[in-house]
DNA sequence: CTTATGACTTTCA
DNA sequence: CTGAAAGCCATAA
């Protein structure tokens, strides 16, 4: 399921440190599915919303691309500046210093 | 199998 | 920088 690796994948994604979606998506082995990725967090359980680090999840221009009422981009962002992470004054994060970059055992995983 | 949807991405104006 | 349009993918009905 590709769903299930994406949320096994965000949920490696270390506190302070972001991902995008497109980048989720390279990892599992389809680079063009990012829209999936999107679609898994969109359905994502609310029993794995704790465990599952979904507010690590951005998109390419570093912006919260959420308009989900449940999980609002207001309480997103909250989450992230409680790790540490830094907005700019126009609401974007700062990827080149965020951005995660997976270990040798993640990408040697999915391979 | 066909149609529809979504927390995306890239390109162009 | 913002906004619009087209492209692409997995899942659901």
């Amino acid at each position: 399921m590709f769903y299930r690796q994406v949320y096994q994948l965000v949920q490696q994604i270390p506190p302070g440190q972001v991902a995008t979606y497109g980048q989720i998506a390279a990892l599992l082995g389809n680079p063009r599915a990012a829209r999936a990725v999107g679609w898994a967090l969109h359905r994502l359980p609310d029993g794995k919303s704790d465990r599952v680090p979904w507010h690590r999840v951005i998109n390419a221009q570093g912006r919260i691309s959420t308009s989900c009422r449940e999980h609002p981009a207001c309480e997103q962002r909250r989450r992230l500046e409680a790790e540490g992470v830094r907005f700019d004054a126009m609401d974007r994060i700062s990827l080149g210093e965020y951005r995660w970059e997976p270990p040798p055992a993640i990408w040697r995983k999915y391979l």
